[in-house]
DNA sequence: ATAATTCCTACCATGACAGTCGGGATTCTC
DNA sequence: GAGAATCCCGACTGTCATGGTAGGAATTAT
């Protein structure tokens, strides 16, 4: 029952992009720079976000990575789904699932927890957006500005 | 963001349990039986679950295991965490997390977020308890039985 | 005694995670 | 056109959790 580091990484990034939105695209190097993360890892995330559709790149010199849509349409829940795969506590609650692979379907008492589960987890990860991470992030900021300049 | 089958299989032992409560120890040789499971994994879930305080054992010949109390007093959250440990998102919401562990703490803005989850995944995990998942089963159990003849 | 049980430790195979590395393709700038 | 900055891609690696198996010791009812 936990987030991996690497979508952990991921949101990091994309809060980085979405401070940068309508301001040309960020490169990864910067984003390691700034959230002191491993680059070469980085990448490897960044290109699965963009085939996951959350951004857009741009090869070349001023190249980098940008949204594909406004912070305030992509959900931590695309995020995490992007780069971890569905949200789901068991097989047989998940989208793909096929009715019958689990043998003990017609018996089984503890699905009904389980899609109650997974429906709290989506809701959670599904209401909060981007935007409300960054503008938390600037809130915070304003507050202890000292802290950042270590 | 999913619960091992380690746990799932720890779930389903308590739930013969919680059916035995009150009838005297049930060996894991028959849970495997009814379960389906591999009986030297469950021996290793059972001392777990034993040392989580949340059954007792009995050894020698009518020997087995039983609900160290009533099945309406564990929820399945109990067994989650004697197995698979505290649930929790990201390390940095933990019971036992120490300030100042992580260096982003003062301006992490996903922080709330996390929070949010770890609480809405304990509120449904704590609210439902080893009896209701019985209760369930007897449900299903009345309306399809013929089922469960194979 | 012996059979049924829990108990305990060690072992193992597989896959995910968290990276690193090296090079190729593209595009801007000079 | 050269060079630098970038994204793109595949291969490799070490560590750890998961999901088991195996063997034997201790305990207890019959």
């Amino acid at each position: 029952m936990r987030v991996s580091s690497k979508a952990h990484y991921g949101l990091r990034m994309m809060t980085e992009f979405a401070k940068a939105y309508g301001a040309g695209p960020l490169s990864i190097a910067e984003v390691a720079r700034v959230e002191h993360l491993p680059l070469a890892y980085l990448e490897q995330l960044a290109s699965q976000l963009r085939r996951g559709g959350l951004v857009d790149s741009t090869r070349g010199v001023h190249g980098g990575y940008s949204l594909a849509r406004p912070a305030d349409q992509i959900s931590v829940l695309d995020v995490v789904t992007v780069i971890e795969g569905e949200v789901s506590p068991v097989e047989c609650v998940s989208h793909g699932y096929v009715t019958g692979t689990c043998q003990r379907e017609g018996e089984c008492a503890s699905r009904g927890l389980w899609i109650r589960l997974k429906q709290s987890i989506d809701a959670v990860l599904s209401q909060t957006t981007l935007a409300e991470l960054v503008a938390d992030q600037s809130l915070i900021d304003s507050i202890a500005p000292a802290e950042t300049t270590r």
